[in-house]
DNA sequence: CTTTACGTTGACGTAAACGTTAAGTTTGAG
DNA sequence: CTCAAACTTAACGTTTACGTCAACGTAAAG
């Protein structure tokens, strides 16, 4: 009876292991890190939370995007300040701010990365058109 | 005399490292792992020319963009496949094409991401209107 | 020709992000 | 209760991407 109605839907390690398609020993890694903190069962077990879940997906959507679990640490540790102190808060929304800036120069990079292998692959192309309309024969000048 | 004229540009290790902001050694260590190839001076020393310099732009952002050098080695080996061999370009257009695929998925976790944060922050920016109207006093439910 | 800056090849060191045993504990099926 | 499957901590091993000497060769300035 004490804290809240349990209708709260929990995970084990070797549950979101699977699910996410990663190891347990690499979400054990992320809380030594400071990433997650699930609680603990009676018999001293990881219980995750959906909400442990959500950081999770979240730390590995940053993983994918290259960024280092530190930096991680810093994005998803925004919603863990203390939600009452003001000042807090201000460093939290300047902090978003500041990686909204990053994502932006990550979407120009990606974009001038397009560009790169497009132009390589319409080299690529005329170069198979060519060989393919001269045949076998011709002079290597 | 022997070799076509020299009109080109040529770098030292030193100069590219200035330029990009990284060490001499990480330079070289590209080399080590296949991704440049630069001449040598008659003295040994490393030659680099604007392709050379071309080519380690796209590893700086390929490891921007946080990608491993094993997969920046292969899509920028791309362009060093015999461009004679069709069956060898072939492949490279399935490369690039896979490569484009990997690219727009993560322009949509990029996307994905900013949600995240601007949501986070609309969060915060009414926490922070909601503590200012209400001032310091009260009931703390 | 000497000095000084820059370059060369090893070779060992290191931080990040886990993988991999090992040795013991908890949990759930029967 | 029993036993296998899943969990725990602790500790050492591994890979990637360099950093950091060391010992030597070379380029260029005076």
């Amino acid at each position: 009876m004490s804290g809240g109605r349990s209708g709260e839907r929990t995970y084990s390690i070797s549950e979101l292991a699977a699910e996410f398609d990663i190891s347990p020993r690499a979400i054990r890694y992320y809380e030594e890190r400071g990433l997650l903190t699930p609680r603990r069962s009676a018999g001293n077990q990881r219980v995750y939370t959906r909400r442990d879940r959500r950081r999770l997906k979240l730390i590995l959507r940053g993983k994918r995007l290259g960024f280092s679990l530190d930096e991680i640490a810093e994005m998803i540790g925004m919603p863990e300040t203390d939600l009452t102190e003001v000042e807090q808060i201000r460093r939290s929304l300047a902090y978003g701010r500041s990686k909204l800036e990053e994502i932006a120069r990550r979407k120009k990079e990606l974009a001038e990365l397009e560009q790169d292998i497009l132009a390589t692959m319409e080299t690529l192309e005329q170069t198979l058109d060519r060989l393919s309309k001269e045949g076998a024969s011709h002079d290597p000048r």
